[in-house]
DNA sequence: TATTGTTATACTCTATAACTATA
DNA sequence: TATAGTTATAGAGTATAACAATA
């Protein structure tokens, strides 16, 4: 076997390491719902903010930052993302005028229905190898580590 | 309460894609070994580098990049970071001389058992919640759907 | 023609610092 | 003084394209 002998690149990279492992999965995961999510105008990060605003708005975007562990200048820029889809809207709040208080728009409800759609069917396909208690392990888990 | 008030903000993510959980796992895990290996002039991404190089190699560089699925131009930055450090040579394989054959120092291997002690505390650290069972069923989902 | 490694370049993502308007 | 949001800017990290050397 030579240095360059195709076989062993098929070598396992270090699976001793729990970062190396999450590393992989979570590049793949984020190329399947990028690429899945692209035609709706929505990243993994834009699709998070408005399932966060959808379900929990109206919200400041301090708490949507602080929800989804992203800073404040980046959240300007989600949300600018999203408003310019039509998709959410950035209101006053009549208690705190310094406040941005988010709301999804009806556009933006459908557009997460139909991303939620292709979210599963994308999961379904991250997940193929796992059974159902399998996969509620693995989130048990990752929700344990997540810090 | 109010929009702003800051018991929403402990409010948990979006918790049903494993791909949230996946991202927010891997990013505190990201952050610790980064934080962790700095002093050796280690990235996680070096120290993984080093770990295929000192185990498998003498190899080439795109093997290493097939391996870690790192492209072969940020193979080319890793590897320079590696021998600046000292810690990799780049010699000349003597069936194609197109190809570098990468292997590590005694400098290298030296700095890698650091690196692991101070990698397995880290994990210790991030794993503290789960047992030892369940560690090892959290490497297993997560080899089998890394892909 | 294809592959290995390299450079130059551009693009994405994110964070830092400085600002405004409000509190 | 402190906080919410904004802008400008800089820094990682990574990818694309074009090239030289070799197969």
């Amino acid at each position: 076997m030579t240095i360059s002998d195709p076989a062993r690149i098929a070598t396992p990279a270090p699976a001793r390491w729990t970062g190396f492992l999450l590393a992989r999965a979570h590049l793949r995961a984020h190329a399947m719902f990028q690429d899945a999510l692209s035609p709706l105008a929505l990243t993994p990060k834009s699709f998070g903010s408005l399932t966060v605003i959808a379900e929990q708005g109206p919200l400041s975007q301090a708490a949507l930052g602080e929800m989804l562990r992203i800073d404040r200048t980046t959240v300007v820029a989600v949300v600018d993302e999203l408003e310019r889809a039509g998709y959410v809207e950035r209101g006053r709040d009549s208690a705190d005028r310094r406040v941005h208080s988010l709301r999804a728009t009806g556009a933006g409800r459908e557009a997460l229905r139909a991303a939620e759609r292709i979210a599963d069917s994308m999961q379904a396909e991250l997940l193929e190898d796992l059974d159902p208690d399998e996969r509620e392990q693995l989130h048990s888990l990752l929700a344990r580590i997540a810090g």
